[in-house]
DNA sequence: GTGAAAGCGCTAACAT
DNA sequence: ATGTTAGCGCTTTCAC
């Protein structure tokens, strides 16, 4: 019933527990007879090193934290799915906490974190997280290595890897106007974070270039749920918009899109063009078929795990922060293809 | 630079560190006093509880490890959301592993958990583990508590949430044959999972239930993949087989079957009706809408993380296991609906 | 209500 | 090549 520790191993074998300690961890000065003897006693006994015993002691615990704010979101899991792969294949365990887009949680899961004593901290921040948020300085404070992912804070000096938001409105916009659409509305967000405001300006930038005025009234804010793509639509169908694509920032507002144009007897693509973000399961399923923005997700989660992992090694030496930003991939499908591509 | 514990903070207050490690827990012998000193002090030297030695010394780790196939399965990502739920509520925290449905990473998994000394360990077994397996043998070994959700392992006594397959299967092929289908298609898969086998006993007995002979050759072992749904219905409309609705086990397979369906220009629900299993988030977004069960996934990773907290309160009591069989839900969408209802 | 002291199971510097 | 020793930062029993 009692656990087993290296001193039990030791007494079996007579020599001492540092001996054993040494022999565990593979220390070159231990003779490989007596490596042999304790790996092959460790294992008669069943003995499980203590983690916790030699992380309080060596400082290091080869956990790193990540932070996300909903596993419910395919977005989030895939990318988490791809920093543990990574970690994993790299010594490091994984301890996970859902912010639930609160900032009062992440607080939490940070001061957890480091309570936890882990190694880092990989993050996406919440939509409400302000740029100068105590908890993620309180990270900085105490060197402990911080990584981003899609949702970052600008104005920290920290590692991330994002996809090009900004490239990836304007390619999403510039095929629509290569399509042939002219009054493309588009769905944005409130613009605290860097990912809306980029994508907008990447729309605004292709409008521009391809000499199409810039109509504010085709910009609207809205959010990630189909139900307001479903209700904008009406909305503007109603009050007379004039409006002959849409941009949406999600594949899911996008879906609610095109669920209100085809009951109002609109045609997708030939009268109104489509466009979502995220590149959603579903979009290759429906019908028409979505085009959308794919953000490379389990890259983008490997990424952010080899991020941290770089800055592990040169600790040392403070490097500056990197930032890896990937390429947004454009993905057409029927529901914005009206030439022949 | 020098991390502070409680003897910095005895020190500010010439009181020992004992009295500042009970103040901190709340220990009623404390005066009240002396616990608001402790605390601001505390904060003002921006003091973090170490959790690595509170749990070497006390034996309790406040975390629990959770093990499941991939991540990138929106099943096990839900299920992850509600038991990361529900167990941060209950103070503890998660430690991830990704299986990646190799039974070699698996137990690589399990070891680790035992390693950092987690108080428990949630998990979805790999699809080729068998019923022996060590190392879920050594979990109960080493009275660590243990709750199997999803995929189980029959023959081991532990508490476990899985929903009544056996009713997901009956109430499926009930649907079809109260819509009127006669031959109905079952895709399962390989027999050494429960819940294939359940569902399949489910779909036996609804056939019988309704005086409808069983026909072996309408039993085809496949995959979760579209492709395999698309092929299959490819391969048995070549060969000329007779069947007027398609119960698939997962709804990727189900669409693969619509999809090949309505290329080879049969109309569902008319022809041929499709149900599948585990309602993703595309069923309600394709045309014609796929009907399916679904699986109460948060639900789901909510009870476990309640059946382990449960465990865990009566762990000198050695309990036996409890099964928590939540209801399979019916959802009748329009690919299988060609009555009024 | 607070102090003293032991020890959880390791790692690592210093001996030999 | 192996032994000795001192902690890592807490919890907890036993004093007073």
């Amino acid at each position: 019933m009692k656990r087993v520790t290296i001193l039990d191993i030791a007494k079996e074998l007579n020599i001492t527990f540092s001996t054993v300690a040494r022999a565990l961890n593979d220390h070159p000065a231990i003779s490989d007879a007596t490596k042999k003897a304790v790996r092959e006693t460790a294992e008669r006994l069943n003995y499980r090193q203590n983690k916790l015993a030699s992380s309080l002691r060596s400082g290091r615990s080869n956990v790193i934290g990540v932070i996300v704010p909903s596993l419910h979101v395919s977005f989030f899991s895939s990318v988490v799915h791809g920093i543990e792969k990574i970690m994993n294949a790299n010594g490091y365990n994984i301890l996970l906490y859902q912010s639930n887009e609160s900032k009062k949680h992440q607080a939490k899961g940070i001061d957890t974190f480091l309570q936890s004593r882990v190694d880092g901290i990989i993050a996406s921040v919440t939509l409400d997280t302000d740029n100068n948020d105590d908890a993620y300085q309180e990270i900085k404070k105490r060197n402990t290595p911080l990584v981003f992912f899609d949702r970052i804070l600008e104005t920290m000096p920290v590692s991330s890897v994002t996809i090009d938001d900004y490239k990836g409105g304007f390619i999403a916009t510039e095929h629509l106007i290569k399509q042939g659409y002219r009054r493309i509305l588009h769905i944005t967000a409130e613009q605290n974070l860097s990912i809306f405001k980029e994508r907008l300006l990447g729309y605004m930038d292709a409008l521009e270039h391809y000499g199409i005025p810039v109509d504010e009234k085709l910009v609207v804010k809205g959010n990630f749920s189909l139900e307001f793509g479903r209700n904008i639509v009406k909305e503007l169908l109603a009050e007379g918009c004039d409006f002959d694509a849409v941009f949406a920032l999600e594949d899911y507002t996008a879906m609610g899109v095109m669920q209100q144009l085809m009951e109002s007897g609109i045609k997708i693509p030939e009268q109104v063009g489509v466009i979502g973000f995220a590149n959603e399961a579903f979009g290759s399923l429906v019908t028409p078929q979505l085009s959308t923005i794919a953000q490379q997700t389990i890259t983008m989660g490997e990424e952010a795990a080899r991020l941290f992992l770089e800055l592990n090694k040169q600790e040392k030496t403070n490097p500056s922060p990197k930032k890896v930003i990937l390429e947004p991939i454009l993905i057409v499908r029927s529901s914005s293809k009206r030439l022949g591509e």
